[in-house]
DNA sequence: CTGTGTGCAAAGGGTTTGCAAGTAC
DNA sequence: GTACTTGCAAACCCTTTGCACACAG
């Protein structure tokens, strides 16, 4: 499919109305694809609307299996486009986050996590997120 | 040291006044010494003592590195007692959180984490954090 | 005694809720 | 037409700031 498409696909596949807010949200995260968004780098990035109809897209695309919390350590909750093997009821997120600690950008790495954890007995692990902070090839 | 004794010591270690609060807030750290607090958990332990005093307190602790935060993955600011390498200028806690999903407990692991991650060109490693979601012994 | 810490009140900021009007299908 | 979505206002946190009084050293 072309690329130019994908929001329309991506919201027909996980039966969202194709409202203009919800494909403005989507484009920019599809433009930005492998970043971890944060509520207002998306607000800045969208026309006018409004921050509670952010709020609630948020919501229901993550609800949806269409975004994913991303942990980066910032404190601030940010928001990633799942991959394609996501939906409502599983969510593999399973790679690391790299954050700039001068520009605050965070992305989404490739890689996969180790999950050779050794932990106490009687523990048992069911997602893992690795945090990796320092500088980008922009601020380095 | 006795460990009875062990809060005093820390808190002259760290140059900070013995006042009741302090001595308060530091006892229940000492006590859950593996864990990383919420604000609340420690709000709810404490006898009355200000909302605010509390933040001022861990602000202060964690500026003179007797705590530090705790990335979690809960969304929520975390705090856990530093190690004896930490000073006000360093921190060392590159070791694992666990926090359980059930009853939202954070654990500090013990092992550190592995720092051979293949970050494309460009990128520099100033931390890295690991967290890891289950259940713990409790829960499970 | 002096500088720091505490507690109260109030301000600030981000997030959620309620509701009426608008829109996708 | 119906159910869902949106936008506005207001409520609701949690966190920070200002200031006068209390207290550690």
């Amino acid at each position: 499919m072309e690329n130019i498409e994908r929001h329309i696909e991506l919201l027909n596949s996980h039966k969202l109305r194709k409202t203009p807010v919800r494909i403005e949200v989507l484009k920019y995260f599809l433009e930005k694809e492998d970043q971890a968004l944060s509520h207002q780098d998306i607000e800045m990035a969208m026309d006018d609307s409004d921050r509670v109809t952010l709020y609630r897209t948020l919501k229901t695309f993550e609800g949806k299996g269409l975004i994913h919390q991303a942990i980066d350590g910032s404190g601030i909750q940010k928001f990633a486009l799942c991959d394609h093997a996501c939906n409502e009821n599983h969510h593999f997120d399973d790679h690391p986050h790299f954050r700039c600690n001068k520009c605050d950008k965070t992305i989404c790495m490739t890689n996969r996590i180790q999950h050779d954890f050794n932990l106490p007995s009687g523990y048992k692990v069911q997602s893992a997120h690795l945090v990796i902070q320092g500088l980008c090839n922009d601020c380095s």
